[in-house]
DNA sequence: ATGAGGCTTCCTGTTTTAGGAAGGTTTGTG
DNA sequence: CACAAACCTTCCTAAAACAGGAAGCCTCAT
Protein backbone atom coordinates (compact mmCIF):
# COMPACT_ATOMS: atom_id res chain seq x y z
CA UNK A 1 0.00 0.00 0.00
CA UNK A 2 1.12 3.63 -0.81
CA UNK A 3 2.19 6.08 2.21
CA UNK A 4 -0.99 8.00 2.56
CA UNK A 5 -2.99 4.69 3.62
CA UNK A 6 -0.22 3.65 5.69
CA UNK A 7 0.03 7.44 7.14
CA UNK A 8 -3.78 7.14 7.66
CA UNK A 9 -3.81 3.18 9.15
CA UNK A 10 -1.23 4.34 11.52
CA UNK A 11 -2.03 7.73 12.42
CA UNK A 12 1.09 9.08 11.82
CA UNK A 13 1.91 11.91 9.29
CA UNK A 14 3.67 10.76 5.80
CA UNK A 15 6.55 13.17 6.73
CA UNK A 16 6.98 11.15 10.20
CA UNK A 17 7.31 7.60 7.97
CA UNK A 18 9.86 9.25 5.48
CA UNK A 19 11.95 10.21 8.15
CA UNK A 20 11.32 7.21 10.75
CA UNK A 21 12.69 5.43 7.08
CA UNK A 22 15.37 8.05 6.64
CA UNK A 23 17.06 6.46 10.25
CA UNK A 24 16.33 2.89 9.76
CA UNK A 25 13.52 2.46 11.61
CA UNK A 26 11.88 0.53 8.91
CA UNK A 27 12.49 -0.26 5.17
CA UNK A 28 9.69 -0.98 2.94
CA UNK A 29 9.59 -2.00 -0.64
CA UNK A 30 9.58 -0.20 -3.53
CA UNK A 31 7.45 -0.60 -6.13
CA UNK A 32 8.85 0.10 -9.92
CA UNK A 33 7.40 3.41 -9.89
CA UNK A 34 9.80 4.37 -6.77
CA UNK A 35 6.71 4.59 -4.53
CA UNK A 36 7.04 3.38 -1.14
CA UNK A 37 4.71 -0.19 -0.95
CA UNK A 38 3.89 -0.94 2.95
CA UNK A 39 2.92 -4.30 4.18
CA UNK A 40 -0.15 -4.56 6.97
CA UNK A 41 2.94 -5.55 9.03
CA UNK A 42 4.85 -2.25 8.48
CA UNK A 43 1.68 -0.52 9.46
CA UNK A 44 1.64 -2.28 12.59
CA UNK A 45 5.44 -1.05 13.51
CA UNK A 46 4.47 2.22 12.40
CA UNK A 47 1.44 2.21 14.98
CA UNK A 48 3.27 0.74 17.61
CA UNK A 49 5.78 3.35 17.43
CA UNK A 50 3.49 6.27 17.34
CA UNK A 51 1.51 4.90 20.62
CA UNK A 52 4.80 4.85 22.52
CA UNK A 53 6.29 8.11 20.81
CA UNK A 54 2.92 9.78 22.40
CA UNK A 55 3.93 8.11 26.05
CA UNK A 56 7.34 9.76 26.66
CA UNK A 57 9.72 7.06 24.22
CA UNK A 58 12.27 8.22 22.71
CA UNK A 59 12.39 6.71 19.05
CA UNK A 60 15.78 5.60 20.71
CA UNK A 61 13.38 3.86 22.70
CA UNK A 62 11.53 2.54 20.11
CA UNK A 63 13.87 1.34 18.23
CA UNK A 64 14.68 -1.01 21.32
CA UNK A 65 10.88 -1.82 21.54
CA UNK A 66 10.71 -2.79 17.98
CA UNK A 67 13.73 -5.22 18.39
CA UNK A 68 11.80 -7.00 21.15
CA UNK A 69 8.63 -6.73 19.18
CA UNK A 70 10.66 -8.26 15.92
CA UNK A 71 12.96 -10.66 17.59
CA UNK A 72 12.17 -13.78 16.22
CA UNK A 73 14.19 -15.46 18.53
CA UNK A 74 12.68 -14.20 22.04
CA UNK A 75 14.39 -16.51 24.24
CA UNK A 76 17.40 -14.68 24.04
CA UNK A 77 18.61 -13.21 28.05
CA UNK A 78 18.89 -9.68 26.29
CA UNK A 79 15.88 -9.70 24.84
CA UNK A 80 14.22 -10.38 28.05
CA UNK A 81 16.84 -7.86 29.95
CA UNK A 82 15.45 -4.73 28.26
CA UNK A 83 11.86 -5.99 27.94
CA UNK A 84 12.09 -6.42 31.63
CA UNK A 85 13.84 -2.65 32.23
CA UNK A 86 10.93 -1.80 29.74
CA UNK A 87 8.30 -3.24 32.00
CA UNK A 88 9.43 -1.53 35.25
CA UNK A 89 9.63 2.07 33.07
CA UNK A 90 5.94 1.40 31.77
CA UNK A 91 5.05 0.68 35.16
CA UNK A 92 6.55 3.88 36.53
CA UNK A 93 4.87 5.89 33.49
CA UNK A 94 1.21 4.46 34.11
CA UNK A 95 1.82 5.31 38.37
CA UNK A 96 3.03 9.25 37.26
CA UNK A 97 0.20 9.32 35.04
CA UNK A 98 -2.40 8.25 37.43
CA UNK A 99 -0.60 11.17 40.07
CA UNK A 100 -0.86 13.59 37.09
CA UNK A 101 -4.36 12.72 37.13
CA UNK A 102 -5.77 12.48 40.80
CA UNK A 103 -3.56 17.01 40.49
CA UNK A 104 -6.05 17.55 37.50
CA UNK A 105 -9.39 15.97 38.87
CA UNK A 106 -8.75 17.04 42.53
CA UNK A 107 -7.71 20.81 41.07
CA UNK A 108 -11.46 21.30 39.60
CA UNK A 109 -13.35 19.29 42.18
CA UNK A 110 -11.86 20.44 45.30
CA UNK A 111 -9.27 23.61 44.97
CA UNK A 112 -11.60 26.10 42.97
CA UNK A 113 -10.66 29.62 44.13
CA UNK A 114 -7.98 28.89 46.15
CA UNK A 115 -4.30 30.42 46.25
CA UNK A 116 -1.43 28.51 44.63
CA UNK A 117 0.33 27.32 48.04
CA UNK A 118 -2.57 26.59 50.17
CA UNK A 119 -3.73 23.58 47.95
CA UNK A 120 -2.20 20.57 50.07
CA UNK A 121 -3.35 18.29 47.42
CA UNK A 122 -0.54 19.68 44.85
CA UNK A 123 2.04 20.06 47.61
CA UNK A 124 1.55 16.08 48.36
CA UNK A 125 2.49 14.85 44.65
CA UNK A 126 5.07 17.47 43.61
CA UNK A 127 6.94 16.05 46.44
CA UNK A 128 7.31 12.64 44.84
CA UNK A 129 10.47 12.79 43.21
CA UNK A 130 10.22 11.06 39.56
CA UNK A 131 12.50 7.98 38.84
CA UNK A 132 15.34 7.78 36.18
CA UNK B 1 17.89 28.61 45.67
CA UNK B 2 20.61 28.29 43.15
CA UNK B 3 19.81 26.67 39.65
CA UNK B 4 22.55 23.73 40.70
CA UNK B 5 19.92 23.17 43.82
CA UNK B 6 16.87 23.45 41.81
CA UNK B 7 18.26 20.72 39.36
CA UNK B 8 18.94 18.03 41.88
CA UNK B 9 15.26 18.88 43.26
CA UNK B 10 13.72 18.31 40.12
CA UNK B 11 15.42 16.30 38.53
CA UNK B 12 15.66 18.63 35.71
CA UNK B 13 19.27 19.49 33.72
CA UNK B 14 20.52 23.36 34.67
CA UNK B 15 20.26 23.45 30.44
CA UNK B 16 16.76 22.54 30.53
CA UNK B 17 15.95 24.86 33.37
CA UNK B 18 17.22 27.99 31.68
CA UNK B 19 15.57 27.02 28.31
CA UNK B 20 11.78 26.87 29.95
CA UNK B 21 12.65 30.29 30.98
CA UNK B 22 13.64 31.52 27.94
CA UNK B 23 10.51 30.52 27.05
CA UNK B 24 8.63 31.79 29.93
CA UNK B 25 7.44 29.18 31.74
CA UNK B 26 8.50 30.65 34.91
CA UNK B 27 10.66 33.46 35.97
CA UNK B 28 12.48 32.99 39.10
CA UNK B 29 13.74 35.76 41.09
CA UNK B 30 17.28 37.14 40.57
CA UNK B 31 20.18 37.98 43.21
CA UNK B 32 21.86 40.80 43.38
CA UNK B 33 24.90 38.54 41.97
CA UNK B 34 22.78 38.20 38.66
CA UNK B 35 22.15 34.18 39.74
CA UNK B 36 18.83 33.00 39.39
CA UNK B 37 17.05 31.86 42.95
CA UNK B 38 14.43 29.55 42.88
CA UNK B 39 11.51 28.81 45.52
CA UNK B 40 10.41 25.63 46.21
CA UNK B 41 7.13 26.63 44.37
CA UNK B 42 9.17 27.20 41.45
CA UNK B 43 10.68 23.42 41.88
CA UNK B 44 7.20 22.34 42.52
CA UNK B 45 7.02 23.64 39.01
CA UNK B 46 9.83 22.27 36.94
CA UNK B 47 8.98 18.58 38.74
CA UNK B 48 5.73 18.94 37.47
CA UNK B 49 6.80 20.15 33.83
CA UNK B 50 9.45 16.94 34.25
CA UNK B 51 7.17 14.72 34.83
CA UNK B 52 4.44 15.95 32.56
CA UNK B 53 7.07 15.50 29.69
CA UNK B 54 8.16 12.37 30.27
CA UNK B 55 4.74 11.23 29.64
CA UNK B 56 4.53 12.34 26.59
CA UNK B 57 3.00 16.30 26.63
CA UNK B 58 4.68 18.51 24.88
CA UNK B 59 5.90 21.67 26.29
CA UNK B 60 3.10 24.00 25.04
CA UNK B 61 0.51 21.26 26.73
CA UNK B 62 2.47 21.82 29.57
CA UNK B 63 2.35 25.79 29.70
CA UNK B 64 -1.58 24.35 29.80
CA UNK B 65 -1.18 21.98 32.61
CA UNK B 66 0.77 24.69 34.71
CA UNK B 67 -1.68 27.32 33.73
CA UNK B 68 -4.34 25.28 35.52
CA UNK B 69 -2.16 24.58 38.19
CA UNK B 70 -1.62 28.08 39.02
CA UNK B 71 -4.67 29.50 38.12
CA UNK B 72 -6.50 31.57 41.20
CA UNK B 73 -9.28 31.10 40.15
CA UNK B 74 -10.53 27.98 39.40
CA UNK B 75 -13.78 28.41 38.85
CA UNK B 76 -13.64 29.64 35.64
CA UNK B 77 -15.27 27.67 32.46
CA UNK B 78 -12.24 27.75 30.69
CA UNK B 79 -10.03 26.15 32.99
CA UNK B 80 -12.78 23.31 33.46
CA UNK B 81 -12.89 22.83 29.86
CA UNK B 82 -9.40 22.29 29.54
CA UNK B 83 -8.60 20.28 32.66
CA UNK B 84 -11.18 17.75 31.51
CA UNK B 85 -9.93 17.54 28.08
CA UNK B 86 -6.38 16.97 29.55
CA UNK B 87 -8.23 14.04 32.24
CA UNK B 88 -9.33 12.43 29.05
CA UNK B 89 -5.87 12.28 27.24
CA UNK B 90 -4.37 11.04 30.27
CA UNK B 91 -6.97 8.18 30.83
CA UNK B 92 -6.15 7.35 26.97
CA UNK B 93 -2.69 7.52 27.76
CA UNK B 94 -2.98 5.12 30.87
CA UNK B 95 -5.18 2.68 29.10
CA UNK B 96 -2.61 2.78 26.33
CA UNK B 97 0.24 2.28 28.63
CA UNK B 98 -1.57 -0.81 29.68
CA UNK B 99 -1.54 -2.29 26.49
CA UNK B 100 1.71 -1.64 25.61
CA UNK B 101 2.58 -3.14 29.36
CA UNK B 102 0.62 -6.33 28.11
CA UNK B 103 2.53 -6.53 24.59
CA UNK B 104 5.85 -6.52 26.15
CA UNK B 105 4.75 -9.36 29.39
CA UNK B 106 3.12 -11.52 26.52
CA UNK B 107 5.71 -11.40 24.60
CA UNK B 108 8.43 -12.31 27.08
CA UNK B 109 6.09 -14.49 29.04
CA UNK B 110 4.66 -16.72 25.83
CA UNK B 111 5.87 -15.78 22.70
CA UNK B 112 10.02 -16.83 22.93
CA UNK B 113 10.30 -18.62 19.88
CA UNK B 114 7.81 -17.14 17.69
CA UNK B 115 8.07 -15.76 14.58
CA UNK B 116 6.41 -12.51 14.09
CA UNK B 117 3.24 -12.68 12.44
CA UNK B 118 2.33 -15.91 14.15
CA UNK B 119 1.53 -14.04 17.43
CA UNK B 120 -2.19 -13.29 17.98
CA UNK B 121 -1.53 -10.87 21.22
CA UNK B 122 0.45 -8.75 19.11
CA UNK B 123 -2.37 -8.53 15.89
CA UNK B 124 -4.61 -7.66 18.53
CA UNK B 125 -2.75 -4.86 20.25
CA UNK B 126 -1.54 -3.44 17.42
CA UNK B 127 -5.26 -3.62 15.94
CA UNK B 128 -6.52 -1.20 18.34
CA UNK B 129 -6.71 2.70 16.42
CA UNK B 130 -5.22 4.93 18.84
CA UNK B 131 -7.01 8.14 19.78
CA UNK B 132 -5.97 11.90 18.82
C1' DA C 1 -5.14 13.91 -22.87
C1' DT C 2 -5.50 16.73 -19.26
C1' DG C 3 -5.97 18.18 -14.77
C1' DA C 4 -6.23 16.92 -9.87
C1' DG C 5 -4.08 14.57 -6.53
C1' DG C 6 -0.52 11.50 -4.71
C1' DC C 7 4.19 10.34 -4.78
C1' DT C 8 9.32 11.45 -5.05
C1' DT C 9 13.63 14.09 -3.34
C1' DC C 10 15.73 18.05 -1.42
C1' DC C 11 16.27 22.13 1.26
C1' DT C 12 14.96 24.95 4.98
C1' DG C 13 12.78 25.94 9.51
C1' DT C 14 11.05 24.84 14.36
C1' DT C 15 11.08 22.77 18.82
C1' DT C 16 13.49 20.98 22.64
C1' DT C 17 17.04 20.41 24.17
C1' DA C 18 22.83 19.33 24.94
C1' DG C 19 27.66 20.95 24.69
C1' DG C 20 31.02 24.16 25.27
C1' DA C 21 33.53 28.71 25.33
C1' DA C 22 34.56 32.99 27.85
C1' DG C 23 34.10 35.18 31.86
C1' DG C 24 32.15 36.83 36.63
C1' DT C 25 31.08 34.97 41.71
C1' DT C 26 31.46 32.40 45.84
C1' DT C 27 33.55 29.47 49.00
C1' DG C 28 36.91 26.89 51.33
C1' DT C 29 41.83 26.64 52.58
C1' DG C 30 46.54 27.86 53.56
C1' DC D 1 44.58 37.99 51.82
C1' DA D 2 45.35 34.86 47.86
C1' DC D 3 44.11 31.39 45.13
C1' DA D 4 41.82 27.40 43.29
C1' DA D 5 37.63 24.74 42.74
C1' DA D 6 33.11 24.93 41.98
C1' DC D 7 29.40 27.58 40.83
C1' DC D 8 26.97 30.95 38.05
C1' DT D 9 26.24 34.01 33.78
C1' DT D 10 25.46 34.76 28.50
C1' DC D 11 26.09 33.35 23.85
C1' DC D 12 26.85 30.38 20.00
C1' DT D 13 26.54 25.98 17.83
C1' DA D 14 24.64 21.34 17.06
C1' DA D 15 21.59 17.35 17.39
C1' DA D 16 17.03 15.06 17.46
C1' DA D 17 12.55 14.77 15.74
C1' DC D 18 10.01 16.43 13.07
C1' DA D 19 6.98 20.21 9.66
C1' DG D 20 6.58 23.05 5.42
C1' DG D 21 7.18 23.81 0.83
C1' DA D 22 9.27 23.74 -3.91
C1' DA D 23 10.03 21.16 -8.27
C1' DG D 24 8.98 17.40 -10.69
C1' DC D 25 7.22 12.51 -11.86
C1' DC D 26 3.14 9.12 -11.73
C1' DT D 27 -1.75 7.73 -11.89
C1' DC D 28 -6.39 7.83 -12.60
C1' DA D 29 -10.92 9.59 -13.86
C1' DT D 30 -13.41 12.25 -17.10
Amino acid sequence: MNIGIASERSGLPAKTIRYYEDIGLLKPDRGDNGYRDYSTSDVHRLRFVQRARGLGFSVAECRQLLSLYDDTGRESADVKTIASAKLVEIDRKIAELKGLRDVLSHLVAHCHGDHRPDCPIIDELAGALPGS
